[in-house]
DNA sequence: CATGAATGAGGTTTCATTCAT
DNA sequence: TATGAATGAAACCTCATTCAT
C-alpha cells in the first residue's frame, strides 16, 4: 500500500549570518500566522513570504520546497515542547509518583499553551510520513525521559515503562489537542491542568506496583486519594 | 483571527434509488483507498472517480465539490462510531462502573479498528473548521450518551459528566490514534484494550464519588484495585 | 559523469477520437511555430498553446510535459524522414550502385526539405540523451536499410556495410543540416542535392569492392588514387 | 518569421592581469563541466560560479550575462579548432591533394578530440543565430584556408572551391558530430581517421578536374563511374 | 574588487470544475 | 444520466541578475 512519497527536505542553509536569522526566524512567524489565517490548504509559498515581508526567492534559499518548511516549523515546535519536558523530567528524579505527574502534567501544558497558536496551527499539518515520524521521534524521547524518571520514583516501580509512558503521553496529548481545538477559555485550562494530573496519576497509579525495597507500607495504600 | 472560509456541503442528491447506493458507497471506498495510497495533498477527484470506476461528471452529480466529498467519507465514519458508541452506552445502563467501561472500550476499540484504514485515513483530513466542527459534534453525541450512561452507574455518582466523558473520550482519542500511527500490530491491540480500560477506570473512579444512596460500601473503597 | 536525467516522456494519452486528434496536430504545429519564431530558450508551454488555440490544461492532456512534447515532435519527424528512407531503399534492391545513390539521396533531400522548417526547428532541439537517442535510433534504421539495399548492389559489394552507412549518413546529415542553416535557396538546393550524390557515390565506389561474380573490369581499379 | 532576439555579448573586460585570466580560465572550464554534468538546460550562472570556485558576483565582473559566458566558451573552443586547421591549411601549399585531405583530416579530428569533451558539451548548445553565425563564421576561414590550399593543389584543379569546401566540411562535421555522440571508443577514432580520409579524398578527386599543365594522366578519368 | 543574500518575473504543472456530446 | 475533454486560475519553484556590505 502507499507511503505518501515526499522529496529531499533538509533545510538549503543554515543561516550564520544575522541577517539571515532573522529572515528565516520572520518566515517561521509568518508561517504560523498564515497558517492561522487561512488555514493548511491555502497556506501558499507566496503568501507565507509575503507576509514574512520578504521575496518568495528568499524563502526557497533557506527552505527546498513548501513540505519542508512546514516540517521544519513543526520540527522547531516539537523540540522546544520536547526539551521542556525532558527538563521537567530530570528536575523530578527520585521523587514521589505525585509530585513526577503535577511536574510534567505542569511542563507539558505550559509548552503547549505558550504558543497554543503554533500547537494549534501545527495540528492541522500533521500530515504525511514524515510528518508523522518526526512526531514520533520527538515523542519518544520525551517519554524515555519520563520513563527514566519514573523507573527512580521513591514510591513506586513499573514493569513496563515504555509502554506506559508512551499509553500516557498520548493520552495527555489526546486532551490537550481537543481542549485547543475546542478554543482554550483560562479557566478550561485551569480544568485541563487538574484533570490531566487525575488522569496521569491515577492511571499510573493503577499499574504500578508498589516499591518493596523500602519495607514500608506500601505505596499502593500510600496513594489512598 | 481567521476562519477558514469553505464552501457549500451538502451533497448534492440523497441517493435513493438502488445504483446511486451502489455508486456512492464505490466513491466511498475509492476515496479511502487513494487517500492511504498517495495522501491527502494528491487526493484528485479524477482519481477518486477512476478508482471507483465512474467517471468525474459522475462524481461530481454526487457530490457538489471535492471537500463535500470527504466531508461526506468522514461523516460516514464517525457516525458509525458514534453509533456503535451510543449503543453500547444504552446497553448498559444501570450497571457497575467497571463495567460500562469494559464495555464502552471495547466498542470504540472495535468501531475504530473494523476499518482502522478508514481511522488511518482520515486522520490525515481532519482539516478546516467544519471537519472540526464534525468531529466535535459526533464526539459530543457519543459523550452524551456514555454521561448519560455513568449517572445510572450502580456503584458511584459523578459531579461534573460533561466535563469527564469530554476528558475520557479526548483521551481514548489520543491513544487510538497514536497506536494507529504506530501500526497497529495484534498483540498491540490487545494491550490497547487493557490499557484503555486501566486508563478509563482510574480516571473515572478518581474522579467519582461514592454512591452514598444505596447504604453499602463506598464504592471508593470499592475501587481499591 | 552526467547524464542530464530526465523525466517521464510516454505520451499521456492516444488521440483516439476525431477531436483530439486534432487537437494534437494543432499542438504539434504550433511547437514548430512557436520554435521558429521565439527560438527553444523560450519555447514555453503557455505560448505553444495559446498558438495552438488550446489551453495549456489541454496541451498537458497529451504531454505529460514539456520535453515530451519537444521529443514527440521530434520523433514524428524522424520517423516520417525515417519511413521515406526505408521505402526509397526497399525501391531499389538489385540497382547498381550509383542509381541506389541518387535515390536515396533524393528521398532525403526532400524528406528534410519538405517540411524543412521543422527541420531547422529541431536542430536547436536536439538536446538531452533522449533526443540524441532518438535520432541514433532513427537513423539505425535507416542506415539498416540502406545496407541491405547496397548488399544487393549488382555493381559491387562492400566489407563493413554497418560502418559504411553510418559514415554516409552521418556525411549527409551534416551537410544538409550546414545547408538549411545556412538558408537553403532553391538553386543552393538542387547544387546541394548534385554534391551529395557525388559525395555519396564516390565515398562508396572508394570502399567498395568490385562485384567478381560477374568477371568485369574491377571497380576498385577504377577508384585507383 | 522570428529572429530569436538575444542581448548584448561583448566579455565585459579583456582579463589582461594574470589573475583574471585564471579566474576566466577557470570558469570556462567549469561551464564546460557543468555542461556536461547537467546539460544545457540546467545549467546556472550560480552553479558554474560555486564549480569555478567564484561568486556568481566575480562571474558577472567577467561575463555581462549568460548567453555572453556560453558564446565566449563556444568561440574560445572554435576558435582553437579553425586555428588548428588553418595553420595545418597553411603547412601544405602547394601538395598533392592526397597529402593535403591527410593533414587537414588529422588537424581535424586531432583539434576535435583533444577537448572532446568540449565539443560534445558545446553540442548541447548550438542555438540561437549568434551561435550559428559564430559557427558559420569560424568555419568560413577554415574552409578559406582550405581552398587557399586547394587552389595550389600539384595534380589536381577545383572550379568551385568555395561551395566544395562548404560542403566538405559539413560532412566532415556531420561525421565527427556523430562519432563523439556514438561516444567514441578509441578504436572507433582509428576507423573514423580513415574513412574521412577516403571521404574527403575520393569526394575531392571527383570534384577535380585534371591539372592539365602537368600533363599526367587525368584525375577525373579515374573517378570513371 | 569580491561576495552571496535578496529579488521577482516568469515558467512549468496541477486539478477542481464545467458542459457539449 | 454518464462521460471525459477542455478549461484556466493558481500553485510551486527557478534562476539571471543586482547591490549593499
Amino acid at each position: 500500500m502507499g507511503s505518501h512519497p515526499q522529496v529531499s527536505f533538509e533545510p538549503r542553509k543554515t543561516p550564520v549570518q544575522a541577517r539571515s536569522t532573522v529572515t528565516v526566524e520572520a518566515i517561521f512567524e509568518a508561517t504560523i500566522q498564515v497558517l492561522l489565517e487561512v488555514g493548511p490548504d491555502r497556506l501558499t509559498t507566496t503568501r507565507v513570504a509575503e507576509r514574512a515581508g520578504v521575496s518568495v526567492g528568499t524563502l526557497y534559499q533557506y527552505f527546498p520546497n513548501k513540505q519542508s518548511l512546514l516540517f521544519s516549523v513543526m520540527e522547531q515546535h516539537l523540540t522546544h515542547v520536547g526539551d521542556a519536558m525532558v527538563q521537567a523530567c530530570q528536575r523530578n528524579h527520585g521523587q514521589r509518583v505525585a509530585t513526577m505527574v503535577e511536574s510534567v502534567v505542569q511542563a507539558f501544558v505550559d509548552a503547549k499553551l505558550k504558543r497554543s497558536d503554533i500547537s494549534t496551527a501545527l495540528y492541522a499539518t500533521t500530515t504525511g510520513r514524515k510528518a508523522t515520524a518526526l512526531m514520533s521521534k520527538v515523542g519518544k524521547r520525551s517519554q524515555a525521559a519520563c520513563a527514566a524518571m519514573l523507573a527512580t520514583a521513591s514510591d513506586a516501580q513499573f514493569s513496563d515503562l515504555t509502554f506506559t509512558t508512551f499509553i500516557l503521553f498520548s493520552a495527555m496529548g489526546g486532551v490537550i489537542r481537543a481542549v485547543l481545538e475546542a478554543g482554550a477559555s483560562p479557566n478550561m485550562v485551569s480544568l485541563l491542568r487538574k484533570q490531566l494530573v487525575l488522569l496521569s496519576r491515577s492511571y499510573l497509579m493503577s499499574v504500578a506496583e508498589p516499591r518493596r525495597s523500602r519495607g514500608l507500607r506500601s505505596a499502593r495504600s500510600a496513594a489512598s486519594f
